[in-house]
DNA sequence: AATGAATGAGGATTCATTCAT
DNA sequence: GATGAATGAATCCTCATTCAT
């Protein structure tokens, strides 16, 4: 059965499981048994690769992490102008893969996860000051006051986000577009 | 050593026991002899109040949610006129014991219960149907669209306190000027 | 099932099992189901009384530890003179239930465990000063240089005490005959 | 890259490690994998020359009592009558490389294992009958009662080899001369 | 009411061994 | 020959829950 190069394929595997499993009993209580037979293997060879179950949840966000912000990249690459790469932003937050329930789900686990676990709390401020920086870059050049705008819209990010996990509404283009009304208000209130 | 009228004094105690115990770890994997022993009882005890751990960690949450509420209600009493009625509702969500870092922490945990546990859910859902009226009733006397402002100021309070709950920056009163702020340019935005 | 008092007597049914169970597979690879078993009771009241297999361990060894412990002060309350009471510590030293082959097979496994753990080294190393300081004391009575023949002493019981573990030959009255000849030659050997 | 003639350095690099793991370890908790990799090579592969673990736990053994033997036929090569013949295996018993704490540790593991390990028995009861057979030889030219001495002169070294892997003093030289000294009394005694 | 003894299922992790390549 | 991927049984330990007293 041990084939060459199988380590990336299996990795990536038990990363998927991972996300899927937290999807669906939509809580950190996943076994490794769990995650192993939806990847398919035992649970001895996922801890060949990963350790421990803890690294194999932190793989998991990171995963989620990087998938989120190479949308983030792609979106902003075809947007023109400090508004509309505000915008891009905006809607890499409340994209289709992002917002899928799977995804929130894992997501809003990792905030609790966050709060005992180092490793998740760092990937969680990698996260936040990606997006802080992100959004203070184009602000810097819309308005006189862009921390404080940068501040709000990124706790209205998040909490849009977090009710959307918790209502599983999924009411995508309307939430972008809330956030994006938001942003015009703040903007607007600066002038 | 029973004693007549013990039970309230049990609960209130264990439930003071589960929020922190979820503060000091952090999580929600405490344990109900943990829970027990901080309480000064047995974990047999802690069973006969409550029937099992879910039951402690749901009253736990209500408690909050109940301490929450009556803090709301309080700073309403005071308040005259709709705007400062809303700032007092943004204050009493980032009061002291409302920021308590147990708190914060319980609160969190509690969003991600939330996702899995029914009761949890409807509690969390109770908690933003309150957020949402209160905000409403003022808003719709300030403006013509309360119901997006109502919306986005409530993902705001949600977004801020969760970074705060994450960051443990704690600085309370920069927090609700913030969002005091974020709703003057929503409200100015409107007219 | 619970019953008053019944701590001690569960400590030592399991303290007892663990030398049974060492006994029987002479090792100390032994499960703490296994011996949470031959105790009658669950792996996980073992681990209620105990903490932990290393624990069992070494409460095995305290005891039996203890048990020679009574019986060197049993033999030597008997014994008149120095030289009697040199021989009852030998005879003690290979009395019945210390040279009970469940006994030997535990002592010589807690002789290897005494390598790597901690807590079992202290107890060996208690047993070996408390060993020596007890023939220093009657061979400073027949002899101007107690020391060397005390440790040559000392280790010629273990060594003889090793040899009939390994072996199971159990000749114990030819045993003890043995070292307290082999005392008899040393002392004549200084005069 | 496989080479010819390289079982038996493979084999040699093996029983190596396994002294090495032990002796770093000071227990038989050693996994087939860190022998391997101390080995440089695959666990697939030490499993491929020796069979099984318990086969690299055998092989080590017999090679701590091989090198054991060549040293003892060493020294008595240059030793001159009995008397000088019985100090040669004395010194033989507490060499340099039979005294390195990795060897004793490894050695008195080896006891514990020989309870349960008819290979590791078989291999114990070899080293005693040589020690044995070593003492008589040259016993029963210098005293009418070679066996109770041989029987004490053997068990008095492996009763202060013993206490010298447990308490790792290692003072050799004084080692070697306590049991010579012993030995000197036996034969005293005995005139 | 109150205790804490008792259970036993469950879970993470380890590891010797096998085997496809 | 050589690798290391893969298995899965085994083991320690935890913990919610029950229940005799």
């Amino acid at each position: 059965m041990p084939k060459l190069g199988m380590e990336p394929k299996r990795r990536a595997a038990l990363v998927s499981a991972v996300i899927d499993e937290i999807g669906e009993t939509r809580s950190l209580d996943v076994t490794v048994a769990q995650i192993a037979r939806r990847a398919g293997m035992s649970s001895g060879l996922a801890h060949h690769y990963f350790g421990s179950k803890e690294q194999m949840l932190i793989a998991a966000m990171r995963f989620i992490l990087a998938e989120f912000s190479a949308h983030v990249r792609t979106e902003l690459a075809s947007a023109q102008g400090p508004r509309a790469r505000l915008d891009a932003i905006i809607r890499a937050n409340f994209a289709a893969h992002v917002f899928d329930p799977r995804k929130t789900s894992a997501w809003l686990s990792f905030y609790a996860l966050a709060q005992s676990n180092p490793h998740a709390a760092h990937l969680m401020q990698l996260y936040q000051k990606r997006l802080r920086s992100n959004l203070l870059f184009d602000l810097r050049q819309l308005t006189a006051r862009p921390i404080p705008i940068a501040e709000s819209l990124a706790a209205l990010i998040d909490g849009v986000y977090l009710r959307a996990a918790l209502n599983e509404t999924g009411n995508r283009e309307t939430t972008a577009a809330q956030v994006s009304d938001a942003l015009d208000m703040f903007l607007r209130a600066q002038r």
